[in-house]
RNA sequence: UGUCCUGUGGUGUAAUUGGCAACACGUCUGACUCUGGAUCAGAAGAGUCCAGGUUCGAGCCCUGGCAGGACAACCA
């Protein structure tokens, strides 16, 4: 959390250079004091974690200032989207705790208002209809240090264009055979000025309005005036759109009859590293399958961002903290990872699992015996109470947490030394097995029944405590442990490799027999939980009533683990 | 040889009307601890892209450079 907190009540507490400008623009009285945002995104694909930095913009500005947000799908090009993105987008936002309420539009509730504006465009003689190929209108262009060149149909007749325009729209041409532009300057420095397009005929059916239309609006001329319809007075969008604002500009000039505007802010979007936010790479790992799905947890959608474990609260806090500028950059993957443990860490029940099992015999501990020892559910949260684990004379312990032959510092089990057991007793390795490889396969220890809860009454000290699962009273599961998905920082800022080459073959690792202690039986897809000294865990969809799946999430942070790559 | 935008520790941000650069993550110490977690204490690390100028004083103002990005889809 931020210190610069605010007086108001309910005010986020940083603010950022587009607040002052709303601010400034209350001050000036603008807009009846309205502030009216908007979330428009494309229902082409699965929101991303980039999309979460524009939500909690958008709702938290309006949040701030007593306004109000709405959702707005722009759906002006029925041959990429589709109902199933419509409907994941709205999960999404939902999960990340926002409300558009009643405020739920598209650019196709628009379709009629846009097609008359057009009309009303070609009548005023600032639009026309082009019958060109979109190759020799692409090469009439010109570039950005050259000038474009006037088309011959640029000048054709008002009735002309009239005329063909509504055949455009009755369906009487294919694909590509016209397109109505806007009439501003062939010339001028801003490619988006020079007569952009804004109606082409697309005959394909529109997930919302079917076949009532083959004519389709450009984005860019939908988008400004779908805001000027809402009445939305700051449309904040990313850097990229800088340059199409003075286009934007253009058609509300010629749509307005007062002075209400909406104001168009563009901020930098969100860049992780070992990660990238394109929709087109993304879409293309789901389709190669290369990952498992829009919502694989390595992916950087909020769909796998939620099954991975990413919380809520935790995106939001890394928005808050990455914070509002217009400055590109890439925030680095850990301080995403720093915003869940620290999230979860107050919030997650704790439990013991062992991922890489190494079996221990207590030698002296009673055959067929189950104690119950007392454990802390969270030791961040007296009110989250204890719970009773089951130690018996076999149980697990992980495989990293014994070394034949340790190095200095490392505090952990070794051949003669004794270690706390968490919530149990202290041990000491008494003896090492192997097999006929040299394999360690078991671990013969003893007990100090005196030690019972953890702690030895003549005040003996431990370097460690371990984790363990009894190896009979236990609940047998699938962990499956994510790394980065790519690993170099920036796999799409290779000019000369494809992204797909930076891919992380080590990035999911299955771990199909791991035993964790009863007390997750039970627990239901996208329950959390901290499995002690290891990370933090989710249960997973693919769980059924035989084999649980989680997900680890993050590990906690592990000098030991650090110290020991050195 | 255009237009627009950006340039502050490794990374992301901050710095009221110009007043000796602050915070977070990361890194490194140490304390404490029944999670090598958490917590607590502390350290290192930039003189603000460069060069001039205005000023008692500039990251903030002026001039000129340099560097990076965006723009030439019937995508959004």
């Amino acid at each position: 959390m931020a210190e610069n907190s605010e007086n108001k009540a309910g005010a986020p507490k940083v603010r950022n250079f587009i607040h002052e400008i709303v601010e400034n623009d209350l001050l000036e009285k603008k807009n009846d004091g309205r502030v009216h945002t908007r979330f428009p995104p494309e229902p082409n694909g699965y929101l991303h974690i980039g999309h979460a930095k524009a939500i909690c913009l958008d709702f938290g500005t309006a949040e701030k200032f007593g306004g109000k947000c709405n959702l707005r799908f722009d759906d002006t090009n029925p041959s990429k989207e589709d109902q199933e993105y419509v409907d994941s987008i709205q999960e999404d936002i939902k999960w990340l705790g926002f409300d558009w309420e009643d405020r739920l539009f598209y650019a196709s509730d628009f379709f009629d208002k846009l097609y008359a504006f057009a009309v009303k465009l070609i009548n005023e003689g600032k639009a026309y209809v082009d019958q060109q190929p979109a190759d020799v209108i692409s090469q009439q262009r010109g570039t950005p240090t050259r000038p474009g060149i006037e088309s011959p149909y640029r000048n054709r007749p008002v009735e002309e264009s009239l005329d063909l325009f509504a055949k455009m729209k009755a369906g009487e041409f294919p694909n590509g055979a016209m397109v109505l532009r806007a009439k501003i300057d062939m010339a001028s420095p801003n490619m988006h000025m020079r007569d952009p397009l804004m109606y082409r005929i697309i005959h394909a059916e529109h997930h919302r309005t079917g076949n009532k239309w083959c004519i389709y609006p450009m984005y860019d001329f939908a988008h400004g005036q779908c805001d000027f319809f809402e009445g939305i007075t700051h449309s904040l969008c990313t850097l990229e759109f800088e340059i199409h604002r003075p286009l934007y500009n253009w058609f509300i000039d010629q749509l307005a009859d007062s002075d209400y505007r909406p104001r168009q802010i563009e901020f930098s979007r969100l860049n992780l590293t070992y990660t990238m936010m394109s929709k087109r790479k993304l879409l293309q790992l789901v389709e190669e399958g290369l990952v498992n799905g829009w919502d694989d947890p390595r992916m950087p959608t909020l769909s796998g961002l939620r099954r991975r474990g990413f919380t809520p609260a935790s995106i939001r806090n890394l928005v808050e903290k990455v914070g509002i500028t217009k400055t590109e950059g890439t925030v680095d993957m850990a301080v995403l990872e720093h915003a869940v443990r620290e999230d979860l860490n107050k919030t997650a029940q704790r439990v013991m699992g062992v991922l890489n099992p190494l079996k221990v015999v207590i030698t002296n501990y009673p055959e067929g015996e189950v104690e119950m020892m007392e454990a802390v559910n969270n030791p961040e949260d007296e009110s989250m109470g204890k719970r009773e684990v089951p130690f018996t004379k076999e149980i697990f312990i992980e495989r990293d947490d014994f070394m034949e032959d340790p190095p200095r510092k490392f505090f952990r089990l070794a051949p003669g030394r004794e270690v706390r057991l968490r919530y149990a007793y202290f041990v000491t390795c008494t003896d090492v097995v192997k097999d006929e490889n040299g394999e360690i396969t078991e671990l013969h220890c003893t007990y100090d029944p005196a030690s019972r809860g953890g702690n030895s009454p003549d005040g003996r000290k431990v370097k460690a405590t371990l984790h363990w699962v009894s190896a009979t009273e236990n609940t047998k599961a699938e962990v499956r442990l994510y790394d980065r998905l790519f690993n170099v920082e920036d796999p799409s800022g290779d000019k000369d490799k494809d992204f797909r080459e930076h891919l992380n073959p080590d990035s999911l690792q299955v771990r199909p027999v791991c035993y964790i202690e009863p007390f997750v039986d039970g627990a239901q897809p996208l329950d959390q939980f901290q499995f002690e000294r290891l990370g933090y865990f989710i249960v997973d969809k693919d769980s059924t009533k035989g084999k649980m799946v989680f997900n680890r999430t993050v590990t906690l942070r592990d000098n030991w683990a650090k110290f020991s790559k050195k």
